[in-house]
DNA sequence: TCAAAAGTGTTATGATTACACCCATGA
DNA sequence: TCATGGGTGTAATCATAACACTTTTGA
């Protein structure tokens, strides 16, 4: 009895409790492929090596939560983050719920996997398969909502360095978006609505000629409509 | 010692639980304003009367608790229903999460306030003053959402009836997005797109000519780019 | 007849596309 | 010299915005 009403208490309803995870799509983008984070799956069933990263909560906030799973694999604060959907994995007498946030990463951040054993992975988004089907649902949503979001705003931006060239802007898209894209109009539709600034410097000891360096003049931790970005292809 | 085990296997951690609860904005567009349900505040310790309609989860899916919020208040099944984003409401050892909803329904689907007294309001969106701060978070959010989602889409048709006149359509751009739009040009982008087709049947008993009704032609039920969306105003 | 809203025509401007073309660099 | 990618010029086409204009209707 006594029992019974302490566990009323913290958890509401004993028979119907949830359980939250807070999970991350780390993406980054690497010889010219979009790649995401796994890291290793302890309590594999399924034969499933690799899964996202996760965390309880912990009563923490979920956003710090969030925050706390990049900074184990990102040396730097330089990161967008963001969430992007609660998902339900209902079982009989409860729903568990993973609260998931995507993340866009410079690769040159990422704490180098020391050796072959490395509890970490980084895999190509688009042929990700050896993964679990809840995992894989919300990849396959990360990747949507991706596409969505880098012809409305500058959020792609947060997978390139502060230099680039607009060749590896249109490599990029290229990448994310799965089409050609005709590099010729796309880096005068950047240019015209002085999306980036040109800067003093090139590229250096490449075998053609050297191109030319740009840094982002727009924000590119919103992912809110910018009205200068209408990329449709 | 067994008890401290048996806790921990239904909450992971009794000192860091999370409450879960469910909210629902709820849209509709009437005598051309955006307008948002609200419920008796039953429990209010702070003066605010109204809030938005929300239910704790009782084991059952997340989505399936969004749809029995919404039919407490609409009669019909015709509604768009889309997860909006989880909220976290931080108190020192437990993190309360709100995962919203929101909703566009057409309001002669609401099931009829009988009376005065009425447990329910339905008040202007871009006039909601009397809410408490964790609603008005959500509500300001979810106007941003929209705002942005029926730029790219054709969600915003949910809120209108199957049939309707392309002053409609603007009426319901301009009261969304807080601005005057041109209705000859607008009609014309509509059309040209073929976005909408025209019925064989007008309005009747206006004092003015007969506008012609018209109804969607791209699915309305997709928050998902939709390439032949693209009003930037 | 009038007011109110429906709806068409036209023109200037700007964006987008598809080409052909030249430039710079290291191998 | 060649391959590779950087970068410019141009003309046709399409989309958009602004404007004036005509049509239909009930009061």
């Amino acid at each position: 009895m006594e029992k019974e009403e302490s566990e009323e208490r913290i958890c509401q309803n004993p028979h119907h409790e949830s359980k939250i995870e807070i999970n991350c799509v780390i993406f980054c983008f690497e010889e010219k492929k979009l790649k995401v984070l796994l890291v290793k799956n302890e309590t594999s069933l399924n034969g499933f090596k690799w899964k996202l990263p996760s965390a309880g909560l912990a009563g923490k906030p979920m956003l710090q939560t969030a925050q706390e799973i990049l900074k184990k694999h990102i040396s730097s604060d330089d990161f967008f983050l963001d969430q992007l959907k609660a998902f339900g994995h209902h079982s009989p007498l409860q729903e568990n719920i993973s609260i998931v946030y995507y993340a866009m990463v410079r690769k040159e951040n990422a704490i180098e996997e020391e050796d072959l054993n490395s509890d970490v992975i980084w895999i190509e988004a688009n042929n990700a398969t050896y993964l679990e089907s809840s995992d894989r649902t919300i990849l396959d949503f990360s990747l949507k909502e991706l596409k969505k979001n880098i012809c409305c705003s500058a959020v792609g931006f947060n997978l390139l360095a502060e230099k680039f060239t607009l060749l590896q802007v249109v490599k990029l898209y290229e990448e994310i978006l799965g089409m050609k894209i005709n590099k010729v109009n796309f880096r005068r539709k950047i240019l015209q609505r002085r999306l980036v600034c040109s800067l003093d410097e090139k590229e250096e000891g490449v075998s053609y000629r050297a191109a030319q360096f740009y840094s982002l003049n727009v924000p590119k931790d919103e992912v809110s409509w910018n009205a200068k970005f209408n990329f449709i292809f």
